[in-house]
DNA sequence: TTTTCATCTATTGTCGACAGTAGACAATGT
DNA sequence: ACATTGTCTACTGTCGACAATAGATGAAAA
């Protein structure tokens, strides 16, 4: 489906010059400068500054200027751990929803995220994690949870990118993410939650180590 | 302290209009009427919507326009569960911070609103109880988690300033809330994150059926 | 009458220009 | 040398005009 306005088309753009590292943290995004990079005005150029920065990947500062956020470590591990509580109560209600063929579909997807890790296919493994967890939280049906959630998830993944190397091996990232999909089977949603939690509080935990570690 | 750009002032604007209800869920709000009747250009007025888009107070149709959200009655309580699982959470973590001091202040704030409640005062109990529970979840410190909270907040606003005289009797307003202090006083993070949710989750209950009925 | 199609209108999308501000830098006075 | 002040510049903030679109209206054809 193509884009109908400029503005989803830029902040696209934006989104992608900054998951590819072409844009530091706390740099500034000068809206005169895209705007003649891509020969439109400044006009849909703003709005889509606007959008990303409502996202929480921007940061904005009046009569300044928008610039990539640069989050501290407190601030990483805080995103993981609100995304575990959001994710963790949205599978712990939704599992009665998942058939056995969703199990069986979530399993091999952490076989093949394993797979994915030992090529190095980052880009890949990334989407694959995205459907994964998409699964999870988006089933329950709660609009404004799963907005949330995606918040959070395009978050993420600015240091995710960075950071993935450094943090699981292939195998335990299909390990990690199997415990999951078991807690989920198991039907008790206590469990569920609190396994979710923990995956991401883990996760959160490493990289703000890292980051305070200044890699 | 003094707003500074056009942009704050107009989504201000807006907002309280919809809190007083002069403008009706469904209905287009048009950036060339505001911009005449606030002698301004489109420009600021346009982020404005933005801003309160991305809120989810408002919602954008390419093309067309920008029209106030009706929810539905599943819409509400999704959003009044979310509010109940982030701000559960935040209190259930932050509640070693709290002093013995802060803690009589909640109780007091119950009954206070329980007055409040008695003299139809609905607009200084709305803030009353802003007030309560922004130290329930915002103590914690997790950005991400009180950013979002604050959005259901304005959201939650427009229901409740016009369902709450339905809702509750100015007694249950009071012990409601002091039921939530003493789970805090437990100290048990298990019980304070149930309560807070039963808390959201029935309100969000009785604000939905009420609206399926067409009230 | 009903359907189709062109036209019209109201509204949003985009533009280029100008105004206003924050921060850098130079000039001035002590 | 140092603080203060003024200027200059590179941005963002705001503007008014025009382009493009969706939906309404009405005319033409069956």
């Amino acid at each position: 489906m193509k884009k109908i306005t400029y503005k989803d088309r830029v902040a696209e753009f934006i989104y992608k010059e900054i998951i590819k590292g072409n844009i530091k943290p706390k740099e500034q995004i000068k809206e005169t400068h895209l705007s003649e990079t891509l020969n439109i005005s400044r006009a849909p150029i703003r709005e889509a500054l606007n959008e990303l920065t409502s996202v929480g990947i921007l940061e904005y500062r009046p009569h300044i200027g928008t610039f990539l956020t640069d989050l501290t470590a407190d601030d990483i591990l805080n995103a993981y751990i609100t995304r575990g509580v959001l994710e963790g109560f949205a599978a712990s209600i939704s599992f009665p929803k998942l058939t056995k063929g969703d199990i069986n579909r979530l399993y091999s997807m952490c076989d093949k995220m394993e797979m994915l890790a030992e090529k190095n296919e980052n880009v890949k493994l990334i989407y694959l994690g995205d459907k994964f967890h998409e699964k999870l939280f988006s089933i329950c049906g709660n609009k404004e949870l799963v907005k949330f959630t995606k918040m959070l998830s395009m978050k993420s993944h600015l240091m995710f990118s960075k950071y993935w190397p450094k943090l699981y091996l292939p195998k335990q990232i299909n390990e990690r993410h199997k415990k999951i999909v078991k807690a989920i089977e198991s039907g008790n949603p206590k469990t569920i939650e609190r396994e979710i939690r923990n995956h991401y509080t883990e996760t959160g935990k490493k990289i703000a180590k890292l980051k305070k570690e200044g890699v």
